[in-house]
DNA sequence: GGTTGACATGTAAGAAGTTACATGTCACTT
DNA sequence: AAGTGACATGTAACTTCTTACATGTCAACC
């Protein structure tokens, strides 16, 4: 049917920290969720008032600076837990770095290398960064999920291991390159 | 600046094909970059038309029932191995397999599990194609690039991985839910 | 008192992507 | 002769996403 995935996200959110605002909630995705999913506060805020609109999430009260606290409904709830329990993601993703390791043997060896050189070097830096977060979330409490597990951990630890697949994906590619040239 | 990978996947099967109609790009995009990038036909005929105006690509020739035959042009050559050899792609892909990762411990333990098996399954699938198609790649010729490596292998191979990543992600989750009910 | 910077929310324009509608050719079968 | 189905191309309506514009509050510092 739709596909609708900032709503969800939004409502998993909502679910975690309880309440947030507009600004809360993009911040949050920078934060948390940014590994899994992007979005912009020109998103964000339209798509809260929707969402308002059809009373998965309300106004729960209005701060400082006009700052709007929204709150999930239980009609809210449901369509997050339907979502979860019931909806085929959809598998290949769009990857950029696919598309470059797809069209990678156009380029001649010595240039290809080179790109993957590159691409490695930005990987890397992400994995760093990615690492970082997984040791700042086993030092600090955090917040917990129905299951016990750390909201948030289980997609990190796939970005992680995802990350790590295709530094190793593009060593190889390398050594195979350069084995030909 | 801007995205356009569309127009990048298009240049680089024109390269692979040397000619194509949109109808045979159409096809080739679920063929063989379906694991990287999709498009459908309504996407694509007019970009075609969009990239003809801007002088990437040119109609070749127009054969039977209206088939339009397009190629590259030295400037599309151009833009592509631009592209190739000067964008940095953008890291974390949208991933919504990633997102129920992330929202999986607002359900219940049983219910999270249950889910995770569902997903199991379903990427055991997509699997099982890939490998099919990596066998059915090795017992055929195919197109080669420049570097000679056969062309989509690499990305062909980075999905193989990635989805074998992720469904052991998917068993160690499962079990780390199991410990803890 | 003025400036800076984080906080806070929105709109507008345009690009990219999806789904559905719409049309017509040609080869093969019944 | 009629029907089916792969071939072939397009448009329209709509959703989603990105980038840029636009405005205003409040605290802290100088």
């Amino acid at each position: 049917m739709w596909v609708m995935s900032l709503r969800i996200a939004l409502l998993g959110l909502l679910t975690a920290y309880g309440s947030a605002s507009g600004y809360d909630l993009t911040k949050a995705f920078e934060r948390s969720v940014a590994h899994v999913w992007q979005a912009g506060h020109s998103q964000i805020y339209p798509e809260l008032a929707k969402m308002t609109a059809d009373g998965l999430v309300t106004v729960e009260a209005e701060g400082a600076r006009g700052r709007k606290i929204y709150s999930i409904t239980p009609e809210g709830r449901e369509e997050l837990r339907a979502w979860l329990l019931g909806h085929e993601p959809t598998g290949p993703a769009r990857s950029e770095i696919a598309l470059q390791a797809f069209l990678l043997p156009l380029l001649e060896s010595g240039e290809a290398r080179a790109v993957l050189q590159r691409l490695k070097t930005h990987m890397e830096r992400r994995l760093t960064e990615l690492e970082a977060l997984w040791e700042a979330r086993h030092a600090a409490p955090g917040l917990k999920g129905a299951s016990g597990v750390r909201f948030g951990n289980l997609a990190l630890d796939l970005g992680i291991r995802q990350m790590r697949t295709t530094l190793q994906w593009a060593d190889d590619a390398i050594a195979q390159l350069g084995g030909q040239t």
